[in-house]
DNA sequence: CGTCTATTTGAATGTACTCAAAAGCGGTGG
DNA sequence: CCACCGCTTTTGAGTACATTCAAATAGACG
């Protein structure tokens, strides 16, 4: 069933009856992706918080140079948003875009109050996934303050495994915070070494 | 009245009725923190929630080579914890030390369990808080990929206001992320600017 | 096949770090 | 009250990690 996933993305936190089960999926819309395409740009206000099904998403913002920097990665079974424009109703920096042709479920902004005020342990579950989201990003603030490039290539790939095989070296590159070309001669010294 | 700012604070996401008022600060403690003196150290669990009522704090970790980096001040009316090892209940490797005098008010972890059990706006009232708080910790990251270190005190002195008086170099340099040697030789270049 | 973009490679540069030593500052005890 | 100790801050020289710019090469896609 399609929305197996979703329901045992949530059962992870909250327990839901069969009604309420009914109830969020009522709530939800499906979607697609196709690969390259956006499904938010910087300037926009966010609308949607995305699960992705199948594929894989990545949000980035680009500093006033223009250089991109990937703030995470949503392959299957994760949430993604621009968090700072959906609880704002503000345009935000970020872009959304899909690394790969990606099925996803989305809930808007309105139904996500509804599904607040209707099943209040929704903010529960809303509220534990922020604070893992939050704890990953105060060790990544930590992991750029105190590791070499190199390890943080490491760290990136025990956070997303399998991961950096679909993804261009410039969207790793983004993801680290290293340059395209200090990206490339790091992977030749670590090619050299095994 | 003590408990007029954390009502207030509290009051600007939810709103209470006076008899909620009055569970929810029945579920506080208070407490103080001498200057220098720690309210959590790595390696503990993180037992409560604190809450600033004057003075001010600050959360760090310590790296493998044992440098300090600063993830979070708490200044006057500002939340602070390890949310990871209270989430968890695991040792965590934050350490929450008093930068000068502070007051708080103390929630447990189990009142705040029982909080969001009593008065499940209060779920809300933590998802709004910890969502401000994930907000920040992006731009954060983003800084950290895309600012130097000059640009990085700019954009510290802006978030806190005034607390730039308050802190050691060592400190502003832990949390700009440089090295006090570093932070020494770039204010004595402002200072020559202006 | 040709074009466009992504990746690699190299040389020169820059930002920030390390290590070491000196100077400043604050607290403590005689 | 001041002398001393420990810690913080400053300063300098040498170094390292990562960037910039430029050019060559490789891949992807119509």
């Amino acid at each position: 069933m399609t929305f197996d996933l979703i329901i045992q993305n949530v059962s992870r936190y909250i327990s839901l009856t069969r009604e309420e089960e009914g109830f969020f999926i009522s709530m939800l819309q499906s979607g697609h992706a196709g690969k390259k395409t956006f499904l938010l740009q910087e300037g926009e206000v966010c609308r949607y918080t995305y699960f992705v099904m199948s594929g894989c998403l990545r949000g980035y913002s680009n500093d006033k140079n223009g250089v991109e920097h990937t703030l995470i990665f949503a392959p299957r079974d994760w949430w993604i948003s621009d968090i700072y424009s959906a609880v704002t109703q503000k345009p935000g920096m970020l872009n959304i875009e899909a690394i790969e042709d990606t099925e996803l479920l989305m809930l808007s902004n309105e139904n996500r109050e509804l599904l607040f005020t209707r099943l209040p342990k929704f903010e529960r579950f809303f509220r534990i996934l922020v604070e893992k989201s939050l704890v990953n990003m105060q060790q990544r603030i930590l992991d750029n303050m105190s590791l070499t490039a190199e390890e943080r290539y490491q760290s990136f790939c025990t956070r997303y495994p399998g991961l950096a095989d679909k993804l261009t070296s410039k969207q790793i590159a983004s993801y680290i915070g290293v340059t395209p070309e200090f990206y490339s001669k790091m992977r030749a010294r670590l090619a050299k070494k095994s």
